[in-house]
DNA sequence: TTGACATGCAACCATTTGGTTGCATATTAA
DNA sequence: TTAATATGCAACCAAATGGTTGCATGTCAA
């Protein structure tokens, strides 16, 4: 997986809408996902094809629309990968500080 | 929280990698965290200005030096609602291309 | 007290990003 | 078959981003 594609998807906040707007029914066209929105068109579909490239986003042509759906996967896989690691960290984090600040002024 | 501000600040490759570096050793200084890296410290300063204003980072001067730690509560909040709202609609999401192509083709 | 070290600040630059407009193409429905 | 609808493509633009260099300031140690 390219979490780098994912992270760099996720950090806008017109994409981070349309993945709510998908979350909330999925399986919407492209004119569906642009409606009431402050862009155009246009913009949405550059925004779907980011989130399509990294995997949070599939679509389906069916005739003249095309259907978008969210993948769940990789914002579970990425959430994984870094709450885990920042899980095992957690307890230390705080005391770290101290324990730093000690050791600096035992020299 | 700014949770755009933490989307962000972890949308780049090099500062993931200096959350990474602070994570193997918490409480190191600007000079420390620069070493080795294709980039100048200058760089690295404001990619923890980002960090920082995103609540990721803590920083602390002790004399001429610059501490950094790391905070791991926003990327556990993130987490937490982003994960969660997935995982609930996880269960459906792959199902949903189904239904959504059955109800298309009755019309 | 002076040189070395750690960091801060500001100006500048190239590239990326998020958006637009205009037009082309494909599909559906009357 | 033709008008309306849905999407695609390309050129263009302003602003944000990630980086640099040069110099200033603050702190420590000999």
């Amino acid at each position: 997986m390219d979490d780098d594609a994912v992270f760099r998807a996720l950090a806008d906040k017109s994409r981070r809408l349309l993945m709510d707007r998908l979350r909330r029914r999925n399986g919407q066209t492209l004119s569906e996902l642009s409606e009431g929105l402050a862009m155009t068109r246009q913009a949405v579909t550059k925004h779907l094809v980011l989130l399509e490239e990294a995997n949070l986003v599939a679509s389906l042509r069916q005739g003249r629309e095309k259907l978008h759906f969210i993948n769940p996967v990789p914002i579970n896989e990425i959430a994984e990968r870094w709450i885990g690691k920042f899980d095992r960290s957690r307890l230390g984090a705080l005391s770290d500080l101290k324990t730093v600040l000690e050791s600096k002024s035992r020299k």
